[in-house]
DNA sequence: CGGGCTATTGACGCCTGTCAACTACGGTGG
DNA sequence: CCACCGTAGTTGACAGGCGTCAATAGCCCG
């Protein structure tokens, strides 16, 4: 049995502050679920969640993995992905701060998810936050807006995937990127793109050949200036808008 | 104004009995959030609902209309889609007795929803639901739990749109109608296809004319055998499973 | 400067959409 | 009872958008 105080390089003041303020602390509180809790709660709310830090492309769990754990993005990006069993691969979404995944319902994830760049996540234990929520009616009510509105995305995703064409699909995307920016106070021009062009197709269903070919054409007619490959600045918002319905 | 008791046939005993008893007597109830509650709760609940039968090709409600209410089916299909505004349609879902529709978290509806053939649906008014909630918390729970499995349920959507050809969607179109009608206790094989082919390429993001050459395939390759236009028999089960991954 | 990864661009082919003709079926009316 | 009509579904011919394969360019990091 490893025993961590004498590994971890942290001071006693260090540890007590994570152990009861860092909710307290958190920069991202007001855009994620645990806004629903008044001051008073966050001390017990911090008591009953980890924090976990992962770099580049860590798997944070895997699809049919067995359940326990639900998440909160506190830093960074992760993509959350299904494999099919030739191989491909369905990117579901691209996280971002205060959002919140994982699988309230079911035994096993649905999906697996992997961190974008260096990432920060809160980590909740199915049966603790059942527990809170049975006692805590208004974080439950929160977390049922958030599922309900995370639906409906996923909804407004079926619409892309099953009628839009290429060149609808990645105007789509940029707006909804710039868009997912200034919901959680970023600027929202220009926006970085932190996933690859092979993240994007699988995202949008197409190949990563498409998606640069659409990429070079919204650039030529002038509807995005593509900084470098990771950042693109949006010229026409209106035109980008009325592309995507 | 119309004074509705000189027109309504129905005696005081069964106005006593809609009034108290719909939900002590409902026959999806175990498959609906409403299985939540004790029987005790039930003339309650009966009280902060209504009933409401449509027959086929009715309007419950459309898109970016305001919403006030939310619904659950109780028999019947229903079809929820979005329109783009150049007439392209994306059927999102084909609803089933006990599912539950419309926006909890926002104010419009985010998509129009229509009856296949008669159906009938329960309607609740969104602040009487809630202030239901906040004394009811098991209602809150199971309402969290039913929003996050049809999350589930439009991620594997998002997967079938993105990433399946023509092919593979057809098959996992049937494998899935089969699998919901035994998830509410109707028999899996033959199914019945309530909705038109148009309703089908329309929720698989295919032409009809694809669809019913899909449908051949799947018929000259034994996989299915199609007893009318509305109604097929799963020849393979476990082959159909395959192709759909 | 060079190696390796990511992104872009080109050539070509296939899957699925488009347009059109034909068939099947169910309801209506003579 | 059958003729007629309208709607739904099937099948065929063809074309185009996007995928596939391949070559090239750009970029980061040692």
């Amino acid at each position: 049995m490893i025993r961590f105080t004498q590994i971890m390089p942290v001071s006693l003041h260090t540890i007590n502050r994570e152990m009861h303020e860092r909710c307290a602390l958190c920069r991202i509180r007001s855009y994620s679920f645990c806004r629903a809790l008044g001051e008073g709660k966050l001390k017990g709310f911090t008591s009953i969640s980890a924090e976990k830090i992962y770099t580049d492309k860590q798997n944070i769990f895997l699809q049919n993995e067995n359940s326990d754990s639900l998440y909160n993005i506190t830093e960074g990006n992760i993509k959350i992905y299904q494999l099919l069993s030739d191989g491909r691969i369905q990117i579901i979404g691209f996280l971002y701060p205060g959002d919140f995944f994982g699988s309230y319902s079911k035994k096993k994830y649905n999906y697996s998810a992997e961190s974008i760049g260096k990432t920060k996540v809160c980590i909740f234990k199915k049966d603790l936050l059942d527990a809170y929520l049975e006692k805590n009616m208004e974080l439950a009510k929160e977390l049922l807006n958030m599922t309900s509105h995370e639906l409906m995305l996923a909804q407004d995703r079926i619409g892309v995937l099953g009628k839009l064409n290429a060149n609808e699909r990645m105007a789509k995307f940029v707006i909804n990127i710039s868009q997912q920016r200034s919901r959680i106070g970023w600027q929202d021009n220009p926006v970085s793109l932190p996933m690859t062009r092979q993240d994007i197709a699988d995202y949008l269903g197409l190949t990563l050949e498409t998606v640069s070919r659409e990429i070079t054409k919204l650039k030529t007619s002038k509807l995005i200036k593509v900084l470098n490959s990771k950042q693109i600045y949006l010229l026409d918002k209106a035109r980008l808008l009325s592309l995507c319905h």
